[in-house]
DNA sequence: TTAAATAATGAATAGTTATTCATGGGGTAT
DNA sequence: ATACCCCATGAATAACTATTCATTATTTAA
């Protein structure tokens, strides 16, 4: 098992997360993926220690990448508004733009509760992210102090996920980034009338 | 496969929710099943088809179990408001009162798009439920007429599950009804400040 | 050019487990 | 008592597929 990620470790990955995303985790069987990435199936365990281990990088990978995306998309806001249009928008943009991932972080990440903590999901730093956001909002007199934050992230980020989960089960066929400000809007004053 | 229910039959779906609770559908073992209910490995195929068809069973039946409490809840509200409160209190009751089940829907449901479609997912009948509160709302003139009823009723189902997936990720330590109301604040209010 | 090291191959292995089915027990009616 | 039927049993089967490793190919260094 080599350590430098080479071309063929890149490969391999995007290859097993087209495979993961089809057929689901345990479907799939190494012999698709290695096919699929055209070279054999011996050829994986160079590069990966087991077939769980190409799910775990391709998470770490990929929450990596959304991650970084979505700090700087955070740091562009000038208030806790604004922080929180960018960060839903560059959410469902991201999965809007990788469909494998977004199938993948939809029906497998939950399934391994064994290796969940090995997994760097999404939801421990987004939560964190959202916990910032409010804090501000609420010292900048923008959102609610009596809000039970730990509540309140939990429900801001159920409601994305529920939406994107909508949205793959669909089969990706509508604009999911333009679901972002309607979305915050109902947030933000939520479905009553403002009266 | 015998057809009519029996005392044996209910034994085997219950422990074999137990047993999916606790490894997963794919670790858990027909042994492990029929070990816990008491019975031989081909006992089980007296009364189901296969391992998935044991699942699909399963849920169905706590499905159909919880629609009719969850309409049955609704009924009791006077107006839409008052509908949702006891939607979401019963939601988060019954969750809470089984854990197996809570587990297995979050967990399991998901992976297995293959079938899917037999199974009776919560989310479709819940989402329609919403609807009509929705709707019902807005005619009564507590809620938005300019609502996107297609996404509002997706981020309010979002967000439950997203509360119950934290509760049962954090092995069910906490009282998970007593978050109903403060929800059904921030569904209808929101985030922001009331100024 | 040659030797050594490194990488890739894919057929064989080995472990797992869902499912089957020939057998046996126990109740009921004749 | 005997024949019959309904369940239940659990050892044997059969299929699947992740993983290994002896062999071959390719690259690198001298």
């Amino acid at each position: 098992m080599q350590k430098n990620k080479s071309e063929k470790y890149n490969n391999i990955l995007n290859s097993a997360g087209c495979v993961f995303a089809k057929y689901g985790f345990h479907k799939a069987t190494i012999s698709q993926i290695a096919s699929q990435a055209g070279v054999a199936d011996g050829t994986l365990y160079l590069y990966f220690k087991n077939k769980e281990d190409i799910l775990c990088q391709y998470t770490n990978y990929k929450s990596d990448m959304v991650f970084k995306k979505m700090h700087a998309a955070v740091e562009k806001g000038k208030n806790a508004e604004e922080k929180l249009r960018h960060l839903i928008r560059c959410h469902l943009s991201e999965f809007q733009n990788d469909k494998d991932m977004a199938v993948i972080f939809r029906s497998e990440i939950r399934y391994f509760r064994d290796i969940e903590s090995q997994i760097k999901d999404i939801s421990k730093v987004y939560l964190e992210l959202l916990s910032e956001i409010i804090e501000q909002g609420q010292v900048e007199g923008s959102m609610r102090k009596d809000l039970f934050v730990a509540l309140a992230k939990r429900y801001i980020l159920g409601a994305v996920e529920g939406v994107i989960s909508t949205w793959v089960f669909a089969g990706g066929r509508y604009d999911l980034e333009s679901l972002a400000d309607p979305l915050v809007d109902l947030y933000l004053t939520g479905v009553k009338g403002s009266i």
